[in-house]
Parts: structure tokens; C-alpha cells; sequence
DNA sequence: TGCTATCTTGGAACCGGTTCCAAAAGATTC
DNA sequence: GAATCTTTTGGAACCGGTTCCAAGATAGCA
């Protein structure tokens, strides 16, 4: 098998190459070219043309070969894949469900698998769930109309007996971020555990000593679980520490503020002499925490610790800046679907989870406590917000 | 035509609603229910069964309807997109080509056009072309081998031979943000113009009278220009005070900062007494100017004034909050799918643009300094920037 | 040279829908 | 009751590819 002649401008192995290499016009609805077409004007069958697509070189001669890359070239022929696609079931097209596309984790994920995606050929169809059941089991549906190979799914966690289903079916679905209960699909996600550990363990080794999780609603979400589990066993590392997790609602407008207030001063009822730190369990938590100390007038590090989930683009800037624990969530979308294709490859061996390592970013706003005694005390925190803010969130 | 029985789970008309009340599980690859299928079991033609899906009720026996009905509901038939769309060009698919799915702009209109498509029970086909050429023309025509109706398009601007080809044959396009020279595509966008010299008129009305409007480079990129454009019309309205535009690449570190240095140098040089602001011309130039400041220990509004177009998340927590003109972005992506159906839906009329109003958000950073004499002074930021940066940024 | 084995090639069926057109059934008119 | 007009219904071709299988061409071997 030789090297395609120069002429050739297609390479019809590589769909990516291909593409790429298109030089005539892009014909639209009624003038399309078809393989027909191509066939009559190369003087060779469909199925000859059908074959030099499909890279089965070995069963064309060169003189055939040569004819019909030249014909695809002049018309400037481009197979039409919903056609592919009915015959053989490749249509090269992979179904991503987002959770929430306003989420900067989805984003970034999102860049991830889409470059993945353009890499091997495939292309995304994008759904955004907007956190909905209802809009999860839609787009399924609507995903699954288009025969879409595989799927790329972060799912709000909840009710998901059409996920089941697609499970039974052994269909290729790689998970993001969280798992769901009762299904054994691949995930790749983030070591919560371990990152929560490693971001508990900075904060303890800082001096804070007492640290509140604050994150969304636990229930149903692996992902957030498993901050918790290790945020809790780094706690229980150091019984002279305090610990708590709290759950907000991000809907729900001022309640992040209500809850930390009220953690502060439980944390001054019970006469706590410690420093204050805050763990946001992720970027959207982040944003509301960051905002509802700044409408608290409290300030990081000077008031309380504060290390945040989700690295941002806004992290460096905030105060003297926020640590973070980064995820790799460019890593994860790529590699999510790499998997992914693997799977839709045929792969049939058992569930696969890919968690990948955070790291941690100090900044600012978890600086160490040791060389200022008089910094992030619960005692003046709370002081603060009885001054200042009783009344504003009182009424919120 | 009387109105459905209630045990026909699925209203054919409308893809949405039927996608909801989907009852029976997802089948998968082999054992995919087909219209063959459901024709046998109900007892009639696949001319029928099409007819019910194509919602062509005039034509359809009660008794028909009903037994088709029934039979689909039973089966949990889903018809295939794919195939529906070999026939009669119906494929449901709109193309998205985004120029980078980092910029929360596009990450934002996305989200307004996601959710248009499912309204209408589209899909969305998304590619990210990451502000390159070649990668521009791959997603095109990867796109148009699947037989999108239609296309969103955010270009990178320059060099869009394939995208006059696609004008040309009439099909529909919608661009977003910025146009494209040589095409009539309709737009939908910001009104460039009007927000910048809103946008410049509040910084003069603050008492700013040396502005750099910091903008990426302008060629090719018609919002940039039109953001130009208000900028210089509104400063030409004050003949007493200094306008500038200063085009930075954000892809080369360090770059932001040396501009912004040399502005304030020349200013000082200059002899000015007036006090300095920086209109940013989008969000990704934000983050790096706000990172820029930082690095040279300027804040604002004490030393500078600060106006961002592109509302971020972040923009009430930097500083005392950064003034934005903010892009109704959501409503930008809305729109422009519901445009691109009414031209899918075959509407020929002339090209059509339509440019949506900003909004300025007032916050710290640019506060009026009428009140504070000292504040923002080109004699004081050049100084600073003397005494702390010279070395620093010389080198970068 | 004759007879397999292998390599090329294309005809035709098929994928799962839509659509054209004609036939069958029912309604209307005279 | 026959003729005509509607309304329903389904057969078959078609959309643009892939794939099975058989036929034709070439090569290998006795």
C-alpha cells in the first residue's frame, strides 16, 4: 500500500485530516454532491467510492484509488453522515449532557471533551439540563434520536431510572464528576476525597481550627460526598479542631450569608477562641461565600481562612487573592472522552474510575495565622457581625 | 380534528412535548424500535405511522390515529432523527461555531441558545474553533455533513472565504457579535457604538479625563471597531480631554501591563494633570488588565478608573466592584436562534441585524473623583509606577 | 494449458424514515 | 342507482450512504 499520490488532497482514513483538507465550495441542500454522483462522474460504482471513504484501501486498485480521490476532489464531495450513520450506526456524534451550563466547571470541561472530540473526529451535541430531571430524561431522548455513539453525562444525581436503563443496555456513557446510585458506568472526576483531605490539611496546618464546609445539598451528589468524607477525616485528624459542613441553596438569595452567620456565632456561643476558615465545596459556592463576606464586610485572611474548590479566573484577584484547589478539568473532559470512545470501541471490560489528583493554589486568603495572633478570631468575627450586620440579615 | 385521547402519551406536533412524555425505556443499537415496526403491530402502512409523526391528523382515520397512537406509546417508539432527516432535510440540528469557549461571553449567548434550540426542539451542535482559521473551516464542514438547518456563527473574523460560500447558496446563518465583510448574514449583537459612548460619557461624566480604550486588535473584528467608534465619538465631544486606543495580545504575557505602563509614561510625559481611566473593550481583557493593575499595585478607583465591558461574575468582588456595561448575552442567544428559524422556515427578506442595548453597571471603580481631588491623578500613577514597577515590568 | 486461489469490482438489498401517486372507501349529487 | 367528488389508506420509490455476495479479472500452481 503506497502513500497517496500529491494530487490527492483527501486522506478518507483520517476524518480529521480530511476535513481539513476540503478545498472546493461548500454545497448546500438541493446541489449537494452524493457518492452517486462521484460514482458516474469517476466511472466506478458506489460501492468502490463507498470504500475509498471507508479507508479499505487494500481491497481497491491504485488506478481506481487514484481516480476517485480526484473526482472527490473536483466535486468537492462531502459524504453526508446522517447517511453514514443509518446503514452502520457510526455517526460519529457523541451526546454531552451538562448539569449546568452557567457552572465554570462545566466550561471548562466542556473545552476538554470538545477538543477531544475534534481531535478523533466526532462531533458534540451539546444539552444543558439546567439541573432538571425533567430536562435530563428530554435531552436523553433527544440525544438518543440522533444515534448519538456515546454519551458524556453530568447528571444532577437524582431519579435517574432512563440512565439505568441505558446501563442494562450497556451503552457507552462516561460520567462526570459525580456517579449515580445503581449503575456501573465509567466516571472521571476529581480524588474528592483526597483533595479535600489535602485542602483540610492546609487550612489545619495554617491555624485555623475551625473549619466549615460549605457546600450544596449532599444528598444524591457523589462528588460533594466525597469532599465531605475526606474534608471529615482530615478533621478527625485533629480533635482540637472543629469542624462542620453546611448546606446552602444557592437559589435561595442570601442564604449563604445566613448560614455562615449563624455558624460564626454558634461557633461564639460555644466560646470558641479559634481562627475561622471556610472550605467552598465548589466555584459556584465560591462566588456566593465571596460575595455574602463582602456584603458582611468581613475580609479574608484578616477575618477568617478561606480556600475555595475550582480554580477561577477571578481567584488571583479577589483581596490579596483566594487558594483554590484546582481541578484538571481540562484533563478530565479530554480524557472523559477518550474513554469514552474506547467504550464506544467496544470495550466491554469492567466499570472504569478515573480520578484525577487536585492541586493545591495558596494565595492570600488562606495565609497562616501564626505571625498574627490577632487575625481571624471567632471572637471578632462576631463581634463584627453583631455590629454591622444583625439587622441586614436579619431581615434577608 | 377533535383533540387527542388521553391515552396517546405522545403529541406528534410538537417535538418538545413529545420528547416529555416519553414513557417506555430508551432502546439502544440493535434493538432499536423502527416505523416497520410499529406498523406491523398497529396494523397499518408506514405512510400512516409517518403521518401520525409528522402530525398530518387531517388525513388520519380517528380509528387510526388512535391504534398508531397507542401502538407508539406501547413500544416506546422513538423515531431516528437521522434517517428522518435523509428524506426531507428536517434534521432538527443547528451548528454552533464558537470562537473560544473560554470567553464567558460566548459561554453566556450559548446558554441563551441552547435553550431556544430545546424550546423548539432543536439540537445544538457545537464546535469551538478557538480563534483559529483552519479550525473555523474543519467545524464548518463538519457541521454541514451532518445537515444542520442552520448555523450560529461567532467568527474569528478574518478570512471567511468558506463562510461567503455558505452566503452565496442563501443558507441560513446567523452571526453573532461581530460580521463579516462581504456576507449578508443577519446579526445579532450589542450596539457597539451606543454602549461605548455610554460607556465614555460616564467615565468624562466622573470627571476621568485621560481614557485608554484597551481593546484586543480591532482588525477584521467589526464589534471591536464599533466599540472604537463610540469611544472616539464621545470623546470628541470633549476636546478638553485625552483619548486613546491601545490594542493589546492577550496571548503574549506581560503584554497588558507594558501597554498600560507606557500609557501612564506618556500621559505623565505629556505634562497631564487629568486624572486616568481604562475603558476595557471585553471580559478577557478585564481579567488581564484587573491582573495587570494588581501586579503594579494600582487600585481603583483610588489610582485609576476602571469600566469593563461584559458583566462577570466577578465583577462586584474586585476592589470595590468594577463598573461593566453588561451585554444581555442570554437574550443575544435567544434571539439569535429564533432569527435563525425564521429563516430556516424559509424567510428571504433582506439582511437583518439587530443590535440590543448595554447596560452600565455603576460600581467603585468608576467613582466619580470630583470629590476627591487627589484621587487618579497621572502625575501619582506614573510615580507609582516608577518607585515600584520599572524594574519588574522592563524585563517582562 | 487448465484449474483453482486471490484480488477487484459492482449489483442489489438495506438502514429508517418521507413522499408521490394511485387505489379503495365513503359521501354527495342528480 | 349510477356517476362524481372527497377522504383514507397503502405500495413503492427515494434520501445517501454501507454491506453482503457473487461475478469477473488476474495470478499461482500443477
Amino acid at each position: 500500500m503506497s502513500s497517496p499520490e500529491p494530487e490527492a488532497q483527501i486522506n478518507p482514513r483520517s476524518t480529521t485530516i480530511w476535513r481539513a483538507t476540503v478545498r472546493q465550495s461548500i454545497k448546500t441542500g438541493t446541489d449537494r454532491v452524493t457518492i452517486a454522483q462521484v460514482a458516474r462522474e469517476a466511472g466506478v460504482s458506489k460501492t468502490s467510492v463507498s470504500r475509498y471513504l471507508g479507508g479499505e484501501f487494500d481491497a481497491l486498485s491504485v488506478r481506481l484509488r487514484d481516480q476517485i480521490g480526484k473526482t472527490i476532489a473536483r466535486l468537492g464531495y462531502q459524504p453526508s453522515q446522517m447517511a453514514r450513520g443509518l446503514k452502520g450506526g457510526r455517526t460519529r456524534l457523541i451526546g454531552m449532557l451538562v448539569a449546568d451550563i452557567l457552572n465554570p466547571y462545566s466550561v471548562a470541561v466542556l473545552h476538554g471533551a470538545e477538543a477531544a472530540c475534534q481531535k478523533h473526529g466526532y462531533t458534540l451535541m451539546l444539552c444543558n439540563t439546567g439541573n432538571d430531571e425533567a430536562r435530563e430524561k428530554q435531552s436523553l431522548a433527544a440525544l438518543h434520536s440522533y444515534s448519538v455513539e456515546g454519551l458524556l453525562f453530568n447528571t444532577q444525581g437524582r431519579n435517574v431510572t432512563p440512565l439505568r436503563e441505558l446501563g442494562q443496555a450497556a451503552f457507552p456513557v462516561v460520567l462526570l464528576d459525580r456517579h449515580v446510585e445503581g449503575c456501573d458506568f465509567d466516571l472521571v472526576g476529581l480524588d474528592n476525597v483526597k483533595a479535600a483531605q489535602l485542602g483540610t490539611r492546609h487550612l489545619l496546618a495554617q491555624g485555623y481550627t475551625d473549619i466549615a464546609l460549605v457546600v450544596q445539598p449532599l444528598y444524591g451528589v457523589s462528588s460533594r460526598q466525597g469532599r465531605q468524607a475526606g474534608f471529615l477525616q482530615a478533621m478527625s485528624e485533629r480533635p482540637d479542631c472543629h469542624g462542620e459542613t453546611l448546606e446552602v441553596d444557592l437559589d435561595q438569595p442570601g442564604h449563604v450569608a445566613t448560614v455562615l452567620r449563624e455558624f460564626f456565632l454558634r461557633r461564639a456561643a460555644a466560646g470558641s477562641q479559634g481562627r475561622v476558615a471556610i472550605l467552598a465545596g465548589n466555584g459556584m459556592v465560591s462566588l456566593q461565600i465571596a460575595l455574602a463576606l463582602q456584603s458582611m464586610k468581613l475580609r479574608f485572611p484578616d477575618d477568617l481562612g478561606l480556600l475555595c474548590f475550582d480554580e477561577l479566573a477571578w481567584s488571583p484577584l479577589v483581596g490579596s487573592g483566594i487558594s483554590t484547589i484546582e481541578q484538571p478539568t481540562y484533563e478530565i473532559g479530554f480524557t472523559a472522552i477518550e474513554r469514552l470512545l474506547v467504550r464506544i470501541q467496544g470495550e466491554r471490560s469492567v466499570r472504569m474510575e478515573l480520578l484525577l489528583d487536585g492541586r493545591l493554589i495558596h494565595r492570600g486568603s488562606s495565609a497562616s495565622v501564626a505571625g498574627h495572633p490577632e487575625r481571624a478570631q471567632v471572637a471578632g468575627i462576631s463581634e463584627k457581625i453583631h455590629t454591622t450586620n444583625t439587622l441586614q440579615y436579619a431581615t434577608a
